[in-house]
DNA sequence: CGCCCTATTGAGGGAGATCAACTCGGGTGG
DNA sequence: CCACCCGAGTTGATCTCCCTCAATAGGGCG
């Protein structure tokens, strides 16, 4: 796997060199890179030197203990951005959960705009918010909430993401969906086996899912 | 229990409707307000007309299931500040641990002020951000961590926000530290009880911890 | 078509929850 | 000043949900 800093470095890895306008602030601009699947995007405790916006594909970030222990923190699709620091390191790890297309934004850039225009750090604090919002609801999952419970607000979660409302299509493994609710890989396949017994939902494939009944899903989330 | 948008129009409660210059931003100013042990500070789906800063004492801010699972979301001590939406209501409650005393600021001076100066809103996010990087350590924790390494990050973390850093005093109850590490009081309990057998840690009363080995505590933590 | 990785299914065990009893300590009133 | 009282905390016994370990099944890509 290859890292940010290396990649950084050889610029014959970058399609598009070309500076392309971003978040409509002026001076903030990025290049567009290739991720492929499982490719690693950045490291935990390396220099956010840039934050990352998603052109096409899907990433995961996730903190993993000593012991391998793995916890993802959040799934990032296609128009989303992700990888903002605070401080001068990142605090995640992040995968490519498939191939990506993905645009790099020098955080440097970022930060003096943010410095220079109340817009674009109002933008910031913003963007912030709403991770911070659903950090909270996740934290009430972890916490407090069954299995089944956990497994039904993730589908809800990502039916509200996706273009349809009842076709969810799931770009990541039974691992990583595991590994955000802080379950294990058996307890999740369980869990929607047993809601596809009870019509609740149908999985034409292991990658597509059918809310048939959303009302029971929503009263399952609990 | 007394909501804000109650005490607020109840002048007599304020004891000082002084505005209190706040944060170094002109045209941000507070009154101060005081809480007894156990009172709403304000409520989940509340309007958020003001933030709030700690003058003295701990508050709680949590949220609650419909059949009464709740979740300590995080607690706050004396100079911090908490209850900064993004939206027009509150994603939480709040209540005082113990008697507080509390500085209101209005969220529209603020949101006014960030959307002025680039300063304010910076300091805003940067806020965020740090709660954020502390929600994420504890899906961390809530995900996959055992009950031992759970309480012993509790009782490090308290440690590093108190002014010595072996004596630790709690101001919450053991059903709040439950309630924030998604355990029981009884399995706090039994895994303080524990600490303290093994010379981890001493209890001189319930309120109040002794680190007696740090690095122990540490490598409990994982 | 076959291989390999991912997902599913099954059996059994364990960490922490639940239910219940008891103890402690701080505040109150006699 | 001390005894009582009540809520918070601790301890014990049992249960259960989810984890662990293991084997099987499926499906996508060469």
């Amino acid at each position: 796997m290859q890292t940010v800093q290396a990649i950084a470095n050889i610029p014959a890895r970058v399609p598009s060199a070309k500076p392309v306008e971003i978040f409509g602030i002026p001076g903030v601009s990025g290049f567009s890179m290739r991720f492929e699947r499982n490719e690693e995007v950045f490291g935990e405790q390396e220099e956010a030197d840039f934050l990352y916006k998603i052109v096409s594909g899907a990433v995961r970030t996730f903190r993993v203990l000593s012991d391998g222990r793995r916890q993802v923190v959040g799934f990032h699709l296609a128009g989303e951005v992700f990888g903002i620091e605070r401080g001068e390191r990142h605090r995640c790890s992040a995968e490519a959960i498939t191939d990506c297309q993905i645009l790099l934004i020098r955080s440097s850039a970022v930060e003096k705009a943010a410095r220079a225009s109340a817009e674009a750090a109002y933008w910031l604090w913003d963007l912030k918010s709403v991770e911070l919002e659903r950090l909270q609801d996740q934290m009430m999952l972890l916490g407090r909430k069954t299995a089944a419970e956990r497994v039904a607000a993730f589908l809800l979660e990502m039916a509200g993401r996706g273009a349809s409302d009842t076709v969810v299509d799931l770009p990541m493994s039974r691992c990583d969906i595991a590994d955000y609710l802080g379950l294990t890989v058996e307890t999740v396949s369980r869990t929607l086996t047993q809601f596809q017994r009870d019509g609740v939902i149908a999985m034409p494939s292991h990658r597509h899912i059918l809310l048939r009944n959303r009302d029971a899903l929503a009263r399952e989330e609990a």
